[in-house]
RNA sequence: GCCCAGAUGGCGGAAUUGGUAGACGCAGCAGACUCAAAAUCUGCCGUUCGCAAGGAUGUGCAGGUUCGAUUCCUGUUCUGGGCACCA
């Protein structure tokens, strides 16, 4: 009998499916596990041999769960609202809801050929009306939320206006800011309006002005990755800055919680690090310059106020308020001239083209609030409105920026750290004794830090202030295929939508362009947009609101009362094991991570961190392959010779390169205008130029998993997407090898079936040396499956066949207990053998065989002996062995015999128990 | 530019805590079986010197710590990911 892979694997499929074998009950006796993976976008290219790495990874870790007793939810769903699935809109005509239908068709029956044990009865996706319902519902309560910042947690905004109505808003100390503080009695005075824009400074989801990228010519607002060089992506126009209404999260509230939350996560330590410098939270002091001649203050954000006194300029972003009102009169010309080049510049350019230098002074002085000193006030691009106050104060001996720019621009530098400045380059030193520096001279400048602090507060020109990189989260987008936000727009106020009203469902539209004035294509949409007595919002949610709560809604997908129970929520919890790329480390992590901490403070769920463990996979990259073209003929240069050619290099499809050798037929065919191609061939081959990128469809360098299941099958094409190398590591995709993976299957598929006798297994009793083989695998595959390094796992199950081939075992005892091991890793040939044994029950079900002590322990060992360092012999001890023993052993070897010459060693070392060291 | 990773034979990778570098697989070479092919099996396979035994050298590069470094530290080069409207 053969090995008919994919007879098999199409009959167990279609058994399981049948039998519902992978539905997962909330009601269970077994103890829960919780496997999930990020969800996929699903792109109109389908799924390529990329995506499956980390999906194969959390299916074989939920099959093995399984096998260890546990009850394992392990979903999958879809992202389907973004987009690509828009622009294909504007490009074809078809509607989004059209093709994103159609890609998901795809990708599920890609999926479910790798044979994946999802529960598809749960699956979700985010741009179904009875998903997105939820993602709005919750957008209301986040609206309806503020942060309190006495019990740092989300409270509903009623319990604010309460306060507001009974107590007013007073600060505790000092007098009363206008404009910030009121009493109950004014709070209660406030129109409406007043009253609304007050706590919109306070809600979870709030509305504000913000900058987006505006292209003039599309009419559009652009991603920053439509962006290049300050021009569009499509067609190359201008783009600049625009302010517009935008919806924001207040993510930075909960900075500290995100901050002190990662303790509690079993992240990779980088990964944890990612989310804190995202975070970015640094101590320092606000404080105020006063300007000359206006009664205009600048404020200042500073980590360093010990710098004080060497502060020779101070820079303002350019969009600060402040640079239209300060400018002088001569300056006026240069500072537009500026503020124009400045409008065409990405935040990206901004901040990576440091080595050009540019700036422009105001004409205005500020006077530094200790000395009365003139400090010149300048504006440069360095300096970005978004963080801090949107304005530095400069001290050029201390900061490698301000540095180069006071050279640059000839503006003079004061020292204040003595010889610890060289006039070179700046040293970000703290541990100078300060100079030049009025009451902090002599001071060390750790110590100075707090004393200037001090001082600032006393003089009231600034105070204490932890400042965070962070921004709150920019939530709408002026698109079409997203959630729309369930608000209407009355007065310039925002109502939200009650509950009963959801979901607002997205209209179906003819046209996918842009709105008037960069407002999204809903707003052509007349009659839906003037609801009821106001105008709806017409920018929708981006795409991370749905992702931000769905592994929630796997929990209890049917729900028509509420996005999950409470009974739901508190029977899985948290995520045990999460697998997706390090590209979501600092984006979907953080949103979602956000969002169940205020589900958490609302009290509709019972914990507050999403994800308890992260497994990041690495990104499968593609390998490219070119032809060189010569340019303006139609002949190819074989890539050994184009050096002596003007050439253009052309993607061509990597399957039709075997290695770098290009199929010369397949590449005629491929294109008409390729069809009369000539080649210019080295040793009569044609060599591909390669490269590695990242796969994509518009590269030819996509590999797809359906071709490799056809020729292989699924179990072979898991294992080899294992084999392939540590699931956290990013490499390049070669189907070379894959051949080894199969030729294991066949291997196992021989140790049961002979080509003419058919079944050989017996039921003879195996030997210790056939179960010390056992033994050792069952050790070596649960370590390994543990610790998710599932590539040495496959070579482990390679030397276990290959010793049992060696030894002709044909043993059922033996075998039946290594098919269970094998079942995560290649289900459909470990069922269809456990099949063949005789087993009545699914393998799926079986219990993860015991590793048995005695049959694995070598009772002997070869250590290497160092002596004085160099490795001079091996010595054989017994793994019990005490230490005399060892040591009369090691005496008694000859060789250490030899070395020792008679004398008896210093000093006797063990290491860790794996190596002798001797001393003479 | 900033943040986070990674670099080991012709190739993918292994070495789990600092202890005999190169497991396992691919490709290659030699052989067995076969009329032949496929399939299967056996042996060799970092570089270098040597008939051999054996020696030298070797984990991106330059240093350091250590009896001992692929592993730890400092610097550096290159590659990949992220940098807030791609998902």
């Amino acid at each position: 009998m053969e090995y008919e892979f994919r007879k098999i694997e199409t009959s167990w499929q279609e058994k399981w499916n049948a039998g519902k074998i992978y539905k997962v009950s909330n009601d269970s006796t077994k103890p829960k596990y919780y496997v999930l993976d990020m969800f996929p976008y699903p792109s109109g290219a389908g799924l390529h041999v990329g995506h499956p790495l980390g999906y194969i990874a959390s299916d074989i870790f939920s099959r093995y769960k399984r096998l260890k007793g546990f009850n394992v939810l392990h979903p999958m769903g879809f992202d389907s609202f973004g987009l690509p699935a828009e622009q294909y809109a504007l490009e074809t005509g078809q509607h989004p809801a059209e093709t994103t239908k159609k890609n998901i068709a795809t990708f599920k029956s890609q999926l479910d050929k790798i044979g994946f044990c999802y529960d598809w009865d749960r699956e979700i996706r985010t741009s179904d009306a009875g998903y997105y319902k939820w993602t709005q519902s919750i957008f209301l309560k986040l609206f309806n939320s503020y942060f309190c910042n006495t019990e740092k947690k989300a409270l509903p905004v009623e319990a604010l206006i309460h306060k507001y109505a009974t107590k007013g808003a007073l600060p505790k100390t000092g007098e009363p800011i206008a404009g910030t503080h009121f009493t109950a009695e004014q709070w209660n005075a406030f129109s409406k309006k007043e009253q609304e824009d007050i706590l919109m400074k306070r809600r979870l989801a709030f509305s504000a002005y913000g900058e987006v990228n505006w292209c003039e010519a599309l009419g559009t607002v652009l991603a920053n990755d439509e962006v290049v060089n300050g021009l569009s992506e499509r067609g190359g126009h201008p783009v600049e800055k625009k302010k517009m209404r935008q919806w924001y999260l207040r993510i930075t509230a909960y900075a500290d919680r995100l901050l002190e939350g990662l303790e509690t996560l079993d992240f990779s330590d980088s990964m944890k690090e990612m989310q804190k410098n995202w975070i970015g939270k640094s101590e320092g002091a606000e404080m105020e310059f006063n300007i000359q001649n206006t009664k205009a203050v600048v404020k200042v954000y500073t980590t360093r106020p010990d710098t004080i006194f060497g502060v020779d300029f101070l820079v303002l972003a350019p969009e600060h308020d402040l640079v239209k009102e300060i400018v002088s009169a001569e300056q006026k010309q240069p500072i537009d001239a500026y503020l124009t080049y400045v409008k065409s510049r990405s935040d990206r350019e901004r901040m990576a083209e440091v080595k050009q230098i540019t700036g422009c002074f105001t004409g205005a002085y500020a006077l530094n609030p200790f000395d009365g000193k003139l400090i010149p006030i300048w504006i440069a691009e360095y300096v970005l409105a978004g963080y801090g106050t949107g304005a530095i104060m400069a001290v050029p001996c201390g900061d490698q920026r301000d540095f180069s720019f006071a050279k640059h621009f000839n503006i003079p530098i004061t020292n204040i750290i003595g010889n610890h400045f060289n006039r070179e380059e700046a040293n970000p030193t703290k541990d100078a004794i300060l100079e030049n520096s009025g009451f902090l001279n002599g001071i060390l400048m750790k110590d100075a830090i707090g004393i200037a602090v001090n001082k600032i507060e006393e003089h009231g020109i600034g105070k204490r202030k932890v400042n965070y990189r962070m921004r709150d989260a920019g939530f709408s987008r002026q698109r079409y295929w997203g959630e729309p936000f369930p608000v209407i727009w009355k007065d310039d106020i925002a109502i939200p939508l009650e509950e009963k009203d959801l979901p607002l469902e997205l209209p179906f539209v003819e046209k996918y362009g842009p709105g008037p004035d960069g407002e999204g294509p809903l707003a052509n949409l007349k009659d839906w947009v003037s609801a009821a007595g106001g105008r709806r919002e017409t920018s929708t949610m981006p795409g991370y609101a749905g992702s931000s709560w769905y592994f929630l809604r796997y929990m209890d997908p049917e729900n028509t009362e509420t996005f999950c129970s409470r009974k739901a929520s508190d029977y899985w919890g948290q995520v045990d094991l999460y697998i997706g790329g390090t590209e979501h480390a600092v984006g979907h992590l953080l949103y979602s991570r956000m969002w169940t901490k205020v589900l958490f403070d609302l009290g509709l769920i019972g914990f507050d961190e999403p994800f308890k463990k992260l497994v990041n996979q690495g990104m499968i990259q593609g390998s490219s392959r070119f032809v060189h073209r010569i340019a303006g003929e139609n002949t190819f240069v074989s890539n050994g010779l184009k050096a002596g050619y003007e050439t253009n290099d052309l993607h061509v499809d990597v399957n039709m390169v075997d290695g770098v050798e290009l199929n010369i037929t397949a590449f005629k065919k491929w294109k008409p205008e390729f069809a009369d191609a000539t080649f210019i061939l080295e040793e009569g081959k044609y060599i591909c130029g390669a490269e590695t990128e990242k796969m994509s469809k518009s590269k030819y360098n996509t590999v797809n998993p359906d071709d490799l299941v056809m020729k292989f099958g699924a179990d072979t094409f898991r294992m080899y997407e294992m084999f392939l190398g540590p699931v956290e590591q990013s490499k390049p995709w070669d189907t070379k090898g894959i051949e080894g993976v199969h030729r294991f299957l066949r291997k196992l598929w021989r140790l049961f079936n002979d080509e003419i006798k058919g079944n050989i297994w017996t039921e003879e009793k195996a030997t210790e040396a056939e179960l010390k083989i056992l033994h050792r695998t069952i050790k070596k595959i649960e370590e390994d499956t543990e610790r998710f390094s599932f590539n040495t796992a496959v070579s482990t199950f390679m030397i276990c066949v290959n010793e049992l081939t060696d030894l002709k075992c044909h043993k059922k005892e033996l075998l039946e207990k290594l098919l269970i091991l094998l079942t995560p890793y290649a289900p459909h040939i470990s069922a269809e053998l456990w099949d063949q044994l005789g087993n009545k029950d699914s393998v799926l079900d079986a219990a993860f065989p015991v590793f048995d002590g005695k049959y694995l322990v070598e009772s002997t060992k070869d250590y290497p002996v160092s002596i004085n360092g160099k490795l001079r012999t091996n010595i054989v001890i017994a793994l019990d062995a005490s230490q005399e023993e060892v040591e009369k052993l090691l005496l008694a070897n000859e060789v250490v015999q030899k070395w020792l010459e008679g004398k008896a060693p210093k000093k006797i070392i063990f290491v860790k128990g794996k190596m002798l060291n001797v001393v003479i």
